[in-house]
DNA sequence: GACATAGGCAACAAGGAGGTTGCTTATGAC
DNA sequence: GTCATAAGCAACCTCCTTGTTGCCTATGTC
């Protein structure tokens, strides 16, 4: 699922399970569904869903590696995310240049 | 001044209605709740549930004026989205470097 | 004062998100 | 072959989100 929108992309983000979940796969060692659940006070299934989320988004990318599946951080929709946000902001410098600009015509 | 969580600031963003609302704030001009209804197709109270999702994470401010209350854009909660995807991805970078490391040792 | 305009409040409905449980399938270890 | 481990599937539950409608309040205009 390449080419999530950006709503998508930020919706993925918008959970703190999913964040942390993304923040230790940023780590960079791609775990196992059962190695991400480890520690934290959720079911394998619930840790699964959101695994799904975050692919769909574009976030991580999965494996199969034997029995396991192994997830990993895709670095490029986090560039993507934070494009999008540069624009945003890009925009509003943009608009206080001009309103500056104006003001001082 | 609330300091939301970075989830809830990325939850804020993941709605293609509110990002477009955002959008259109970040262009300079402060605006009213019916002016940034008209040329939508909601009501003018699913526009102001959205404008107070956007104001609970930080990302626009509210100011009475007269019978209106006007919104404008907020740079800093932006800023400090983008803060944490750069976080993110550096984390990730960092990762790659000690990786490399270990392997041409 | 009468009227139009801008917005708030509350109740409601539909659908989706997040989570659980129970059971099944696939793979690896002995 | 038997057993343990990793994960999938499906049903179900609860609560939040998104959006609506109807009515009330506040402010500006004539």
């Amino acid at each position: 699922m390449l080419n999530a929108s950006p709503a998508e992309v930020f919706a993925a983000l918008g959970d703190p399970t999913r964040l942390a979940i993304l923040a230790r796969l940023a780590e960079g060692e791609p775990r196992s569904i059962t190695a991400l659940g480890e520690g934290g006070r959720l079911t394998r299934q619930a840790v699964t869903k959101h695994l799904r989320v975050l692919e769909g988004a574009g976030l991580i990318a999965s494996r199969k590696a034997g029995r396991e599946v192994r997830f990993a951080y895709r670095p490029d929709t986090v560039d993507e995310a934070r494009a999008y946000l540069d624009r945003v902001a890009r925009q509003w410098d943009d608009a206080l240049g001009q309103l500056k600009a104006f003001v001082e015509k």
